[in-house]
DNA sequence: ACCTGAACACCGTTCAAGT
DNA sequence: ACCTGAACACCGTTCAAGT
């Protein structure tokens, strides 16, 4: 068989979501498409750029329109949302989405347009880069987290009721966390 | 030679600094040790388990004596420097202790000496704990990121000034977005 | 352009057996 | 209590060769 770089990151992320990351090597990939390992260095470069590829490729699933025209708060509250969105869909989704964009990799930036949604505040560009990476990194934080537990909870013998409540908590911590960061950047005293 | 759990993870932080986190292998290990792999495990009962103690180590060899007399916002911006300064101590030290974390590892917890002084604030018990959260998301994110750029400077040809400027810029990237958090905790409506 | 086959240099973990 | 020796079931990556 004959792929493209774009058949192996679907099926890449099939096994992600199935088996998880710990599973996700170059050889399960290989075998998973009747290849073998060494075939897949025809299309990536390492297992780092395929991981890259498939960080990507979750975060363009994720993608939402976003109205231009609401105030800047509400438009970094919306990106931070489409964000944990787009790394819980998928199993493992938070730590391979984090761990990508600790190594700066990955060509899809999430950083980039909460820099520009932060720009409609009144500050200078330097600030809006530091207050998007704030929030970023809040981001990966929370989420990381949250998906470890909702994870652990859902290994274990958890009531339908006990997950739901997990997952309840998550999101409004990750509300009130978010309003502690966006709050920030409000009252940041213009330099 | 018959060792002790704390000679393990003395010898695994001096292969972590000098080698990296990837060279950090269980069969490492043993080898510099004079053990074969399988007698570390009469130790620890699983890698997690070991580099979780490693990450222990090195936050409890970072840690720092804190003044309870001082305002809240001051210990809350001690602390994360404390936390940033022991990340950044060691080797992929950055690395090592985020993903302990992230797996809910750890016996040292930054985040509870966080809850503490933000408790010294008014608000509930509740906003402390998401709020140390916060802090502690801010500062695992933004280190890794600059642990990471601060390594891939000394891996190249990068001159000496160069090195300095690039951790100038982490350092007071870092204290801008820090005032950003500790401002947002500070400006919250009390609940 | 895309893949095979074989090899290299490794991993974490288990387990019976030793002292 | 602490360690050996051997094995099991894997890894990522390289490279000459095939079509």
């Amino acid at each position: 068989m004959r792929y493209r770089r774009n058949d192996i990151v679907e099926r890449a992320v099939g096994i992600l979501d199935q088996y998880g990351l710990a599973d996700l090597s170059m050889r399960r990939i290989a075998g998973e498409l009747g290849l073998q390992p060494s075939a897949l260095y025809h299309h990536f470069a390492s297992k780092q750029e395929l991981l890259a590829a498939v960080a990507d490729e979750l975060l363009r699933r994720g993608a939402r329109p976003l109205d231009e025209t609401a105030p800047w708060d509400e438009r970094v509250v919306a990106l931070s949302h489409e964000l944990r969105d787009a790394m819980l869909a998928y199993r493992d989704g938070a730590e391979l989405i984090a761990t990508v964009h600790a190594f700066g990799l990955g060509e899809v930036r999430p950083a980039d347009r909460l820099a520009e949604a932060v720009a409609g505040a009144d500050v200078d560009e330097e600030f809006a880069r530091v207050a998007a990476m704030t929030v970023v990194h809040f981001v990966f934080g929370h989420v990381s987290d949250e998906q470890t537990q909702l994870q652990a909870g859902s290994a274990g013998a958890v009531a339908a009721t006990g997950l739901d409540a997990t997952a309840r908590a998550g999101s409004s911590s990750f509300d009130l966390g978010l309003s502690v960061v966006v709050g920030g950047i409000r009252h940041h005293a213009p330099v």
